[in-house]
DNA sequence: TGTACATCAGTGAACGCGCGTTCACTGATGTAC
DNA sequence: TGTACATCAGTGAACGCGCGTTCACTGATGTAC
C-alpha cells in the first residue's frame, strides 16, 4: 500500500467496491440472487465493466470467499492467547459462531458453495482459523486437559468442535432463521458440554 | 391405496417418477441444476405436462423436502428402542448422519433451501425425528444419566445434538466432499464426546 | 355390447425474462519529449 | 508548460442460452345409457 499509484488505488477502491456489492445482493436476495447484472447494477457500472476487474462471476465469488476466510481469522485470532486451553476452546467457538450470525452472507457463500480448490486451500492453510483450532486443543492435549482415546486424536477432536460450531452457525442461518428465540446461552452451553466431553470420562454408552 | 381407481395409481406413479427424477438431477447437477425441463427431459414429457401434477417448481422441491423427512424420520426409527438413552442417543446421530451421507440431495434439498412453513413444521412435528431426539434425552435426563445444569434443559441439549450431526453432515457433504477419508470412526467419537458431556461433570472452563 | 359424450393426460409452441460474456467503441487519464 | 501519443476504464449493444409458466389443442381414457 505504501508505494501505490493513484490509479492502482482508484483500481483498489472499485475492487472493493465490487466485492461489497456482492456481499450485500446476497445478504439480501441470496445466492441465487447474484448476477454480474446486479453488481453492476448496484455499483452504477455497465456489466461489461466488471470484466475490467474480474475475469468472471466466479472469480468474484471466490475473492468475496477469500476475504471471508480472512476476516474469519481475524476474529478469531482477538480471543485472549493466554486463557487456559478450555476457556479459550470456549471463546473460539463462541468467536466462530458470532462470526457466522453477523455475516450470514459471506459465511454461506464460504460454505455453502461448491468449495473451490483456492477456497480450501484457505480454511486449511497457516494463518487460517482452523490451525488456530487446532493449535488449541494441541495445547489442551499436551497439558493433560484434553483427553485423548484410542482412535479420537487431536484431529478428530477438532473435527468434532468445527463440526458442532458449523452446525450451530448452518441450522441458524438457515432453519431457524427467523426464529426470535435468543440462542446465546445455548450456543455457549452446547460447547461447553461438548469440551467437557474432551475433558472427561464417560466413554461407555 | 386400497379402494384406488386404476386412474388414480398411474398418477401416483406419474408423481412419483417426477419427484425420483428431481432428486437424481439435484444428486447428478446440485440445486441449481434442477428445472422444469430437466425433469421433464428426463421422464419423457414435455415440461408443460408437469403442471397436472404440481403447480410449481416450488411444489416439487416442497414434495421432495417433505418425503426426505419422512424418509429421515423411518431411518431414526429403525434404532433400538430398548437401548439404554446414551446408547439410543448415539444411534439416532449416526442414523442422521448415515440418512446425510447416503441422501445428499434429499438432504442438502432439506436443509440449504429457504425452509417453508410447511417444511419446518414437517420437521417439527409430532412423528417427525426432531421428537425422537427429544424423547431420548428427556428419557436420559428422567433416568439420572444426562445432568441439565441451570440454562441447559432438554431443549438446548437436543438443540446441541442436532447442531453436532447437523454440522457433521454438511461439512461432509459439502467441504469434504471429495476427501477419501473414512470418517466413520471420527463421526462415532465426536458424538460419544457430545454425550460424554451430557452425562457429566467439567463444566468449568 | 355399442354408441355418444365428457373428462382427462399430455403436447408443442410461444410469452417475456434475466443470465454470463464478448466486442467494437470512446472519452478520460497518464506519459514522453 | 504544451503537445502528441499510448494506454486505460468504462459503455452499449448484442450473442445465444435456459428458465418457469400459459394456453389452445388433441388423442386417449372413462362414463352413462
Amino acid at each position: 500500500m505504501v508505494d501505490s499509484t493513484p490509479r492502482e488505488r482508484r483500481q483498489a477502491r472499485t475492487r472493493e467496491a465490487i466485492l461489497t456489492a456482492a456481499r450485500q445482493i446476497v445478504a439480501q436476495k441470496g445466492v441465487a440472487g447474484l448476477s454480474m447484472r446486479a453488481i453492476a447494477r448496484r455499483i452504477d457500472y455497465s456489466p461489461a465493466g466488471l470484466y475490467e476487474y474480474f475475469d468472471s462471476k466466479e472469480a468474484i465469488i471466490e475473492a468475496v470467499c477469500l476475504e471471508g476466510h480472512w476476516q474469519l481469522m481475524q476474529a478469531m485470532r482477538q480471543v485472549d492467547e493466554n486463557l487456559p486451553p478450555a476457556g479459550r476452546l470456549l471463546g473460539l467457538g463462541l468467536a466462530y459462531i458470532a462470526f457466522a450470525i453477523h455475516n450470514p452472507e459471506a459465511y454461506l457463500l464460504m460454505f455453502t458453495n461448491p468449495p473451490s480448490p483456492a477456497n480450501v486451500l484457505a480454511l486449511m492453510s497457516e494463518s487460517s482459523s482452523y490451525p488456530l483450532l487446532l493449535a488449541t486443543i494441541e495445547a489442551g492435549v499436551a497439558g493433560g486437559v484434553f483427553r485423548p482415546r484410542p482412535g479420537y486424536g487431536v484431529n478428530e477432536m477438532a473435527y468434532s468442535a468445527w463440526s458442532l460450531v458449523h452446525g450451530i452457525a448452518m441450522l441458524r442461518l438457515t432453519y431457524l432463521n427467523d426464529m426470535p428465540l435468543d440462542f446465546s446461552t445455548s450456543d455457549r452451553e452446547a460447547l461447553q458440554t461438548l469440551i467437557g466431553g474432551l475433558q472427561g470420562v464417560g466413554n461407555d454408552a
